[in-house]
DNA sequence: CGAAATCATGAAATCGTTTTCATACTCAGA
DNA sequence: TCTGAGTATGAAAACGATTTCATGATTTCG
């Protein structure tokens, strides 16, 4: 492997000079570049990264945490981040947490030794006190999840009004007896805040709900399936579900029809997310607008690595829209 | 930051016994191990991987190429893959080629760059020729796809017992008017080997074909959506049709359930990949190995990495088998 | 008991860049 | 003609680790 001191001997120069040509510095002669750019050519060289990276003390690189990738949310999520990432010269580490706190923490080592400038998380399994005392290592971004007390930019979305607006078309509908579906992860704020939005526009129409009506646990096709045997034992069922997944909704939606049941009429059913499965199944569902949080995200988090100022907090709140299919 | 040499000066020793310590090397008293720990603990060190990466001329970092991580049989592989990659030590950059060439020839450069210590293809855009060189930099290991010219290890899943079973599936089922639906990408063996095995099945069977029972070019749900329209025109059309994938399939026989065509007595249908909307779906499909084959591919890299032999032919060709449900 | 082998440690070289500092040359303005 | 600013280059330091080499101390063995 040719090195940058064999490039100076070919052209005849100093190991300097090359370098100047390599990173663009003003103040070399037309002359000296051409002699190094064949040099460079005839030796078939490039700068060795990791020369580059303890010189300069940055890795042009950054680790995105996601629970799975295989869950197409995220992988929506970080196929968007690539491609912004790559567009400005960085690269991506693809770091799945498995929704497990240990596995985050051991992840949160690559900032700490440097094999990253940045990390972007879409999910947080620890406890925020965890993560804090990272930020002395370099930047964090937040993105969809949401922290009380993190001091670094956060985008996401207004899952209060996610929550809402949804319910919101089930009661304008004309449904009276709503029933709620969602994954209830313990820490995460997304969760908890559609709830908040469910309730809200349940309070607000004056419905009563039943504590039968509320199913847990929900994430696959599979759970929306026996979310749908439960719900079928009940004598008095809802009328409508919200639900917290396309894939819940359409587990539902699936096993709803095999039992004879028509959708909606004898049961509707709103997904959330706008997977492209939302579309095959013909599902109402609030949409994320996922491309613009990841590249809002990743904007954030390349700013925050140039700049190097310290983290401050800063939270940017995009909306949710309704699309509206045949299941409601 | 604590360097090596801090820890050196507050335990009273040379920084190569703080190595030593670090790198679990024998020859160092107990004693001393214990001075460093706590000295390192003191400091809250760790190892800068920028310079432990120059040093030792490697990154134990894989980078995996795919086109694009929302195609949920690459995000699965990938996350195979990130999954065993870690319990080694490894990390991964991903990399999205999005089917074109450009993209997938400037990820190359991790390689010369000394970025990556090594390659993973999942799918193959350029010419062999192209990427050939780019084995003096490090090794590369093929995954899913297939080169007869590449001189490293391919594992891949026989495409043509793939188009075989699948296809004899529905002649067994007594159908004798078969289509064929694939998204027959030009530079693509894996579409090439289908194919030859369809048409194996169809000569075997001594079956008729129709040029216009052969539709090309479809990829996603809506491709199959468009599929059935084009096939519902035919004044002949095929009783039973092979697609290329679930996406495809689940596009035919919801476009096909909403014209009113009874699936499989009208149409039969039968998918490829057994991914979690075939079941949903309840396709007939033809179940990949994806978790066998990352897992192969990325110990073979691993291997290829540690050993630091050169790069040599090897063939690993798994096995493909039918699931059968309902849509045919 | 003396030579060879093993154990324990540190000084210095090394990995391949970028950056700082020093030096020299050119040219415009007083 | 002298001064200072701008241009162009190279020597050497720095980034932070690991590895080689050298040197003692200790143990083993014939």
């Amino acid at each position: 492997m040719a090195t940058i001191q064999d490039v100076a001997k070919l052209a005849g120069l100093s190991r300097t000079t090359v370098s100047r040509v390599i990173n663009e510095h003003p103040y070399v002669t037309e002359e000296k570049k051409r002699l190094v750019s064949k040099a460079m050519q005839q030796l078939n060289y490039v700068p060795n990264s990791s020369a580059r990276r303890l010189r300069r003390q940055q890795t042009e690189t950054i680790a995105v945490y996601v629970p799975r990738i295989t869950n197409p949310f995220f992988s929506h999520l970080v196929e968007v981040m690539e491609k912004e990432a790559a567009k400005k010269g960085y690269q991506l580490i693809l770091c799945q947490t498995r929704y497990k706190k240990e596995q985050e923490r051991n992840f949160l080592e690559l900032l700490k030794t440097k094999q990253v400038d940045g990390l972007i998380l879409t999910s947080i399994e620890n406890d925020w006190s965890e993560i804090e005392p990272y930020l002395a290592y370099g930047p964090i971004v937040v993105c969809n999840e949401y922290s009380d007390s993190a001091q670094v930019p956060l985008v996401f979305l207004d899952q209060i009004e996610g929550g809402y607006i949804g319910t919101k078309h089930l009661i304008e509908k004309g449904y009276t007896k709503l029933g709620y579906c969602t994954g209830d992860h313990k820490s995460s704020r997304v969760a908890h805040d559609r709830r908040i939005g469910f309730l809200k526009a349940v309070n607000e129409a004056g419905l009563q709900m039943k504590d039968e009506w509320f199913f847990g646990g929900a994430y696959s096709v599979q759970d929306g399936k026996n979310t749908f045997e439960a719900l079928k034992q009940l004598s008095d069922p809802p009328q409508a579900l919200f639900t917290g997944s396309d894939e819940v909704a359409a587990g539902i939606v699936k096993a709803a029809s095999d039992a004879g049941w028509k959708v909606p009429e004898d049961l509707a059913v709103i997904g959330f997310d706008n997977q492209p499965l939302a579309e095959l199944m013909e599902l109402t569902t609030v949409e994320q607008p996922i491309e613009t949080i990841a590249r809002q995200a990743m904007e954030l988090m390349i700013e925050s690595i140039r700049s190097k100022r310290t983290s401050v907090r800063k939270e940017v709140i995009l909306p949710l829209n309704l699309i509206q299919r045949s299941s409601t």
